[in-house]
RNA sequence: GGUGGCGUAGCCAAGUGGCCUAAGGCGACGGAUUGCAAAUCCGUUAUUUCGUCGGUUCAAAUCCGACCGCCACCUCCA
């Protein structure tokens, strides 16, 4: 089996061989913590948990890295300079009148004015939301997940190592840039060579930001500003790192490498993000590259649109769980299983309907491998990769993670006849590790109807089932159609089993 | 204006030169089942058609060119 992913860098697909045989090192563009992260961040992490995932399947170790970005960047770093506001004031600001408005919890930023504060705030939903979605890497969080703020002196060293290969200079302003005419692969991730962004700039670039500069494209490094909301001693003066130096050191520190396997982010990171990823972390080891593999995932719409907060399809995972989409609660396992399952290559587009499709499958899948269970009295056989499910399954996969052809394999599996239910749970099992729905590893399994609480719906659902078995007993169809019509509108579906009537939750 | 990507049925989407008279799922329709439903099972569901127009080839959804549309980046953004 060969393993081919599209390559940004290269711009073609690529047959994916690690460096070290049987270990990938790969890294993750993380989220910015000033703000809830949205279904479509979600996506792109998802999509790197969905890589990870299926290296493991296919027998390699991932050691899998991701950063937080707490530190409080401009609004306006298109100047390079760092002008505009600091984020973490933004969010401040925000904060405060979300209080007010009683949109976050009170107490949980005691002082939005600390900006450790609100990071940790954001970190723990995003740690949380990433577990709900079973993303592996969240069980990781401080050995794999790492902040920003946690890793300046490694920022500093590349900084200092950069300056020393010529590739950075501290400029009249103080400011160390990066200079991009120094590093003569600039632009090949992107194409927007040095050339182009000239061609390109249609005079958007001001002039007076440029001064300090030897290059419009030069970015910065470090920013010496002891007015700045969080600061840091360096020997450049005190002040703040650049937005793009802390993955490339934070890479090279937690893989333990100079070249790593694959690096993921969402398309938008392509440029200037990981053009200049690649030229500091290039520049600072004199290697040809920084990884191997770039992946990138495209953006997500919301019902054929673009997400916006002012067209009002804006979305964040909690939203979407508590049911803001489809009007009543949605299972984890139905929002991962919707992320993942269009090509991570095109825009996929976010619906309703999807969602309650999703739904639909991931329901056939769990009820699939509580049947089996059943059959096979809990016992589960160990199947190899060699089995004709799990081929077809990985070999889908292993075309530039062709998940709708792996779904292909899986989803008319599920309604074949199964003799040897222990070896279907093996398979599932296999297949799991991927999906990971069936059940959410993260999430436990999908709570039918055992809900602790005495008086709560479910005990008022399962005695509408009760009576409605009572009424059919008596022929009574009129109520028991009546009383199928409540627990329906309460947000579950009705079914008659062997046991009787059963109501299970509706998964989205 | 520059750069990168995408465009297959009602929807999601596979297929990258012949086995495509185009996987699979959802939906819809018909049937079995049911008191009626739901769930389940069976069957039907693009019939020179794969954004458009040309070209290459014995042969194209698949290669090449032009055009159109959509997305992203060129300014913070997954």
């Amino acid at each position: 089996m060969t393993i081919r992913f599209y390559n940004s860098l290269t711009h073609q697909e690529e047959t994916f061989t690690p460096q070290e045989p049987g270990v990938v090192r790969m890294y993750s563009c993380g989220p910015t913590v000033y703000d809830y992260a949205h279904i479509g961040n979600f996506r792109s992490f998802l999509f790197s948990d969905l890589i990870r995932r299926f290296l493991e399947l296919t027998g390699h170790e991932v050691i899998h890295a991701m950063n937080i970005t707490d530190v409080g960047h401009m609004t306006d770093d298109s100047q390079a300079d760092g002008g505009g506001e600091d984020k973490m004031q933004v969010a401040a600001k925000r904060i405060k009148e979300d209080k007010k408005s009683g949109k976050v919890p009170v107490g949980s930023v005691e002082n939005p004015d600390d900006p450790f504060q609100v990071a940790k705030f954001y970190t723990n939903a995003f740690i949380e939301d990433s577990k709900k979605l079973g993303f592996k890497i969240a069980g990781e969080y401080e050995t794999r997940i790492m902040h920003a703020t946690t890793h300046i002196p490694e920022m500093l060293e590349m900084i200092s190592q950069l300056i020393e290969n010529k590739h950075a200079y501290v400029g009249p302003d103080g400011v160390v840039y990066y200079s991009v005419e120094s590093f003569a692969d600039y632009g090949k991730l992107s194409g927007n060579t040095l050339d182009q962004l000239r061609e390109g700039s249609g005079g958007r670039v001001q002039e007076e930001h440029q001064a300090n500069k030897r290059h419009p494209a030069d970015f910065m490094l470090w920013k010496p500003d002891s007015s700045h909301i969080m600061k840091w001693d360096s020997p450049y003066g005190a002040g703040y790192p650049g937005w793009h130096i802390e993955c490339s050191a934070m890479a090279r520190k937690k893989l333990e490498r100079e070249i790593i396997d694959i690096h993921t982010g969402g398309e938008d990171l392509i440029f200037p993000h990981h053009e200049c990823e690649i030229a500091q972390s290039c520049g600072a080891t004199g290697k040809p590259y920084f990884a191997r593999f770039w992946m990138h995932a495209r953006f997500l719409m919301v019902e054929g649109e673009k997400m916006s907060k002012s067209k009002g399809n804006f979305y964040t995972v909690r939203d979407v769980l508590g049911g803001k989409v489809t009007g009543r609660e949605v299972h984890p396992a139905v929002l991962r299983f919707e992320l993942l399952k269009s090509h991570y290559r095109s825009n996929m587009n976010f619906t309703e309907k999807g969602l309650k499709d999703s739904a639909n499958s991931v329901r056939r899948l769990v009820e699939f491998r509580q049947q089996q269970l059943q059959k096979s009295g809990g016992e589960v056989a160990n199947v190899g990769n060699d089995h004709p499910i799990v081929a077809q399954f990985i070999e889908a996969l292993s075309n530039d993670l062709n998940i709708s052809g792996a779904l292909a394999v899986v989803l008319p599996w599920l309604s074949q006849e199964h003799k040897d239910a222990a070896e279907a749970l093996g398979v599932l099992a296999k297949i799991n590790h991927v999906l990971n729905v069936a059940p959410l590893d993260t999430a436990g399994d999908l709570a039918f109807g055992d809900d602790p609480e005495e008086g709560g719906i479910e005990s008022q659902v399962k005695t509408w089932c009760k009576e409605i078995d009572e009424a059919r007993a008596s022929k009574n169809w009129p109520i028991a159609d009546e009383l199928r019509k409540k627990i329906q509108a309460a947000g579950y579906e009705v079914r008659n089993s062997p046991e009787g009537t059963v109501a299970q939750k509706q998964l989205a």
